[in-house]
RNA sequence: CCCCUGCACGGGGUCACCGCGAGAGUAACCCUCUCGAGGAAAGUCCGGGCACCCCCAAGCCACCGGCCGGAGAAUAUCCGGGCUGGCCGCUCCAGCCAGACCAACAGGGCCACAGAAAAGAACCACCUGCGCAAGCAGGAACGGGUGAAAAGGUGGGGUAAAAGCCCACCGCCGCUCUCAGCAAUGAGACGGGCGAGAGGAGAUGGCAACAUCGCCUCGAAGGUAACCUGCCGGAGGGUGCAAUACCGAAUAGGGACUCCCAGCGACGCGGCUUGCGUCCGACGCGGAAACGCCGAGGAGAGUCCGGGUUGGCAGCUCGACGCCUGAUGCAAAUCAGCGCGCAGAUGAAUGGUGACCACUCCCGCAAGGGAGCACAGAACCCGGCUUAUACGUGCAGAGGAGAC
RNA sequence: GCCCAUGUAGUCCAACGGUAGAGACAGAGGACUUAAAAUCCUUCCAGUACCAGUUCGAAUCUGGUCAUGGGCA
């Protein structure tokens, strides 16, 4: 069964998320935090220009990471997990590590965050 | 031929798997089809469209622009022409590039230091007079020196010494005329270095202030208007799609009515009352003050009303649109044909991965291997400007005559 | 997205268009002290964010880049 995802999309819910806990890895951090109320996962993206740099490699590394979540997390029917809000914030190696290590950081992270996949 | 710089144009392609946004096929889901970043999307520097507010009569203030002509909705835009400057050590021609390119006699301000003096110039030296001398008075911008800048240059005349004071040539300036040009402007001719201003006396007109006219004496001439300013021209101004319009929960707050509770300083009206009037009166507002104005309950329940936030929806993409073809024009551009094309997101889609082919570089005899592939991401929409840009293509970076 | 403001020593900040640049704190050295703090004296540190233009002359005026900060639901 697939899990139901939504798109985190106030800033008061990227707010709430600096609160909880963060699972690091080398190109981004996971930033946590328990919702019961939250049937299945809602998940947001930052892409810092501070971290990432200009608009183009900003807009990059959304789109490398949202890439890698969809295919480890919302398109894996074998994936499991509710009642949680994630953050997923790029670092700033993103866009110099290759795809599948990018997969393996990813599976690895959402286990720790509680998501099984 | 190579390198570098500048300008213009282009600024990757194919396939597979998995995804995203919008629209249509449906009233809706599934599903199918179609479409889905740029020349700068950037900076936000100009100009508009559009929306709301203010003013809606004109003018002033403030603002913007400034060689001429044309284009354009408009501009600090574009095109053509002129002039000036740079390339360039002297001059001219042609070429390329650049130019915020009206006025310094409407007026004011400023021009440090140096220098006698920085704008109605006398320090030294010069000349004249007085004086034994020191010096004083006057004449006089030729020389010295200072400076970014010192009041045209050369030669001659002239003089006490001098000076455009006068003359010749040259330069510059403005006026007039002729020719060319729509014009800016250019070529030439003639006359002039006069004028502006100050002072004086006079005539005419006028009650007067004053105006006009000619005469006499003196007599300025630098730079800066991206300092104020004057002149000419322009546009109603401001805010910006986070404009603006509509729909509209929950919570809190506002208003009206009803119910409930409490009913309080004094006096009067009134049969009585929670009613009415007057005085006093906390807090508040105006005022320097005097004083004036307003003028009293609640902690509750219900109903209704309007404001309004999250949110939703409209604005939101076919338009002064781009390409192509034809006509006109040196060109910017305009007109015609309708032949082709058309992103609309809102924590924000336009992608991820893999393979192959282009292109460039490196290693290698080769097979092949490795690396790179710029600047950069729509956010209401247009016209410009500016800045960034690997690589590829094209063009230019240059010439002639004379003098030394 | 839109609208503004500001850039000067290590830091905070002055400076009519005129020798290119004042202070304070900090730093260094010295004096004082047994030693330190405080205080006093001396000294060091800028070429005014960058690039052009106007001007005899620019931190200042004008234009353009870059950076930083702020406001608007």
């Amino acid at each position: 069964m697939a899990v139901q995802v939504r798109r985190l999309m106030k800033r008061q819910d990227f707010v709430d998320c600096k609160l909880g806990r963060r699972v690091p890895t080398q190109s981004f951090v996971i930033q946590v935090l328990e919702k019961p109320e939250e049937a299945g996962l809602g998940v947001g993206f930052t892409t810092s220009s501070a971290a990432v740099g200009n608009a183009v490699a900003r807009n990059r590394a959304r789109r490398r990471l949202k890439a890698v979540f969809d295919e480890v997390c919302r398109l894996n029917p074998a994936a499991a997990g509710q009642g949680l809000w994630l953050v997923i914030v790029a670092k700033a190696p993103i866009l110099k590590i290759e795809h599948a290590y990018l997969l393996k950081d990813m599976r690895k992270a959402l286990a720790e965050a509680g998501v099984s996949c």
